[in-house]
DNA sequence: TGAAGTACCATGCCATCCCATGAAAGCCCG
DNA sequence: CGGGCTTTCATGGGATGGCATGGTACTTCA
C-alpha cells in the first residue's frame, strides 16, 4: 500500500499542468491505473485530496454494508464519491488539474503536495501556510490536545 | 526492532551528503526499505529525528482504518507525515540531507548522530553541545533530574 | 476554421551512481 | 608478541540520468 510523506511544492503552468512529485509517482505506480484519483477535500479545507483508486474502493466496500434507508450514508457517499476525478499521468509524470479543482483549492501558480500517509492533499502554498499557522495558534490556545507524542503509537 | 546507541559525528560534504554511521546502518538494514525516515524533531529542538520506515508504515496502517470524515485523524496525519522525508541510502551508506532539513537543524559542515534507542537524532555538534550544557545547568537547579552523563568524545 | 485539449520534444539543474583515496581497525601468520 | 596484510568506513570528485518545467506540433470537436 502506498505511503505518502513530506511536502513538495511544484509549479503549475499556464495550462494547469503540474508535475506529481517523483516519490508520490513511485507510490502510485504500484497500482494498475497509471494516474491518481483527486477530489475536493472533505475536511472542509480549501484543498484537494489525492489517493490511489484502491483506497476509494476500500471505502466503498465499508459503505456497502449500510442500510439503503440510511440517508446519512447516502449524503456521505455523495460528498465523497460524486466529485472524484481520475486524472491520468502523462509521459512526463504530470497531471492536468481541471479548472474546477484549481478554483476550489485557490491554486494559481504553485501547488503543494502534502503527504498524509495513505493519501495526500494538494494546497496553494500560501493557504497551506495560513492553515498551519491557524492550527498552531489554536492548539496552543485551547491546550486541550496534548502535544504530538514523541514516541510511536502514542495517543491514537 | 532497531536499537540506536552512542553519538557519532560525521562530515557533511558540499552536496549535503552524510555517511550514516555504520552501526546505525546495520540496524536499518534489518528492514525492507534501504533508507531512513527523517523529520524535524517534534520536541522543538533544533535537530532532526530519524527512524525506520517500518515505523511509519505501522502508523499509516492504523490510520487507514479511520473514517474519511474524521477530521481529527486528518489533522494528526498532516502533522505526522507532512514533514517526514524518506531518504534512501546510496551504495556507500550515505544520505542526502535536503537543504530545508539542514537549515532547520542549523547543520553546516558536521552532523552528530545521537542514538536514542528505537530512533536517533541528528544535530549540529555545536548546538548539541550547547543544549547539553543548558540541560545540565537546568537539572542542577531544580535537582529533580539526575545528571546527564557526559557524552563520550566528539569525533571518533 | 478556430479553440481547446493532448501528445511529443527540448532544456537545465540537481540527485544519484560510480570510482578513487586514505585512514583505522581487525586478522593472520610468523 | 609483533609485523604486515586485508577489510571496513568515511570522504571526495566526476559523470550520468532523472526530474521539473517550458514550449511546439498535432488532433479533435464544435
Amino acid at each position: 500500500m502506498a505511503l505518502f510523506t513530506y511536502t513538495f511544492v511544484n509549479k503549475v503552468d499556464r495550462k494547469g499542468r503540474v508535475s506529481v512529485p517523483a516519490p508520490f509517482r513511485n507510490e502510485l505506480a504500484r497500482q494498475s491505473f497509471n494516474g491518481v484519483a483527486v477530489y475536493p477535500s472533505i475536511d472542509g479545507s480549501k484543498s484537494l485530496t489525492g489517493c490511489e483508486e484502491d483506497v476509494l474502493r476500500q471505502w466503498s466496500d465499508t459503505y456497502r454494508a449500510d442500510d439503503p434507508f440510511d440517508t446519512v450514508s447516502t449524503r456521505k457517499r455523495m460528498r465523497l464519491f460524486s466529485a472524484v476525478q481520475r486524472l491520468p499521468l502523462d509521459a512526463d509524470g504530470r497531471v492536468l488539474l481541471p479548472g474546477e479543482l484549481l478554483a476550489h483549492a485557490g491554486i494559481a501558480t504553485h501547488a503543494a503536495f502534502v503527504g498524509l500517509g495513505h493519501e495526500f492533499q494538494i494546497w496553494d502554498p500560501a493557504i497551506l501556510e495560513a492553515a498551519r499557522k491557524a492550527e498552531q495558534g489554536q492548539s496552543s490556545e485551547d491546550a486541550a490536545e496534548p502535544e504530538l507524542p514523541p514516541a510511536p503509537g502514542g495517543d491514537r
